[in-house]
DNA sequence: CGCCAGATTGATACACATCAATTCTCGTGG
DNA sequence: CCACGAGAATTGATGTGTATCAATCTGGCG
């Protein structure tokens, strides 16, 4: 995924590709990473455009909380964190959207999160009015819109019981499963998990500090249950073990 | 605590009342008639019904985690919890619905989270088939959830920095202000709030122990910030300070 | 009045943060 | 190809905020 991050020193770019709305509205599985899709190329004009493929560049910004929440985003290609930030510089990431999720949808007038590109990433722009007028004519994608937030609810709502009941070990084991299989690993004996993101983004994941996160990581080395082979693919090696401690058994 | 608790030794008591769906969607009504009063957890022809007002006495639960997601809630009087606990006991309280707040949809086949009682609380019970098909045949149905649904996510997310970032202090400050807001006091220089939870749920709401919580309102007690007419009657008198702590100024 | 669950307060422990060096990684240019 | 930075990660020493353990205290209720 870095392959193409160097050509992207460039701001977002945005294509002039139309996609129709039914992206949203599939009912299969979203997960899937689709390359560029089907190059329709019909007329520029914005008002008949529904989604736009933009690529941001490594640690770019893609909205500011507190921005006006214009568009909605579905992720294509990398990773981005949703985060925010204290006066004082504290900060908390509530997510890493990668392919197939979606962000950005808000109901209030304003983002309350900030998005940042952690990877290259390649996402469709959604004109929220667009989408409004979408789910106005077909109900089915109201359905899907529904079923996209509802589980980014329940994602968040279990990352609460992570943030507030944890501890260190836990946490770090919950992420790291969380990312395996979400990677689409299934549970296979040894996985490898590659981490797009650096420690200080697992930090304000987890509601560490890196040292914590770093201590963790080397103290579960040191027991056998995870091999770092670089600073950021870790291989798993006693799922059972990491699952015990990920659900607070 | 046992005011009502004997009377309330029988379960939740389904009123004849029926709502029309109208309640989540103003224009349309919907109309089904259901007298069957039933006890117990459900004991009512799920089908025939859109909305039951159901009232449940303080303490019981409402759903479980895991329990098969037939119904989502919408809570008409009294406050609720929903919370989550580990193998061990430990217990994350996501938020606590009162008065409007919606609960229990989920996309997902079971809850993720169990819905509890706090004080006696009344709700309406739709059978979420039901307004899936309504929302089937009226978008504005759709559009409501919609805007429930991210407004409980935004809320979840804010609780996340809360839980991952913020110091007893900043926490409880934040509950005060948040129960104060919502509880309708507007900002008036001394409000007095009233918490219908005891010190336990705070303290799972807010990722802390019960001893924290109350050696950090004894403090602000000490320093001013608040007054403690009761144990569950707390007045703000520094509405600023408390603002300035809450934001992680 | 006296019970008892809930709340407060106190003494101490400990998990994680903080402060402070190294060590690793990798991109860059000689 | 290797030296060289410089940022990132790791490791170490120490501090501290909150948990834990343990008494009281309080207020509602029989």
């Amino acid at each position: 995924m870095s392959a193409m991050m160097d050509s992207a020193a460039v701001a977002a770019r945005t294509t002039g590709l139309t996609r129709p709305i039914a992206a949203l509205c599939e009912p299969r599985s979203l997960k899937t990473h689709q390359t560029a899709p089907a190059h329709g190329r019909e007329g520029t004009d914005p008002l008949l455009q529904v989604a736009a493929v933009v690529t941001y560049p490594k640690n770019q910004t893609i909205y500011y909380e507190g921005d006006e929440a214009e568009y909605s985003f579905r992720v294509l290609s990398g990773t981005a964190r949703l985060c925010k930030v204290t006066e004082d510089g504290r900060r908390q990431i509530a997510a890493f959207p990668t392919a197939g999720d979606f962000f950005g949808w808000a109901d209030q007038e304003t983002y309350n999160f900030s998005a940042e590109a952690v990877t290259a990433v390649t996402v469709e722009k959604y004109v929220r009015r667009r989408v409004e007028e979408a789910m106005r004519s077909d109900p089915s994608t109201s359905r899907r819109v529904l079923a996209l937030l509802s589980s980014q609810l329940a994602s968040a709502q279990d990352h609460l019981l992570l943030l507030g009941r944890m501890t260190a070990e836990e946490r770090v084991a919950a992420f790291l499963l969380e990312w395996a299989k979400q990677c689409g690993d299934t549970r296979a004996a040894k996985t490898t998990v590659e981490l797009p993101m650096n420690r200080r983004d697992i930090a304000d994941y987890l509601g560490l500090t890196i040292e914590t996160v770093s201590r963790t990581l080397s103290a579960m080395k040191r027991d056998g249950l995870i091999s770092l082979s670089s600073t950021d693919h870790v291989r798993l090696n006693r799922w059972a073990a990491l699952e015990r401690l990920a659900t607070a058994a």
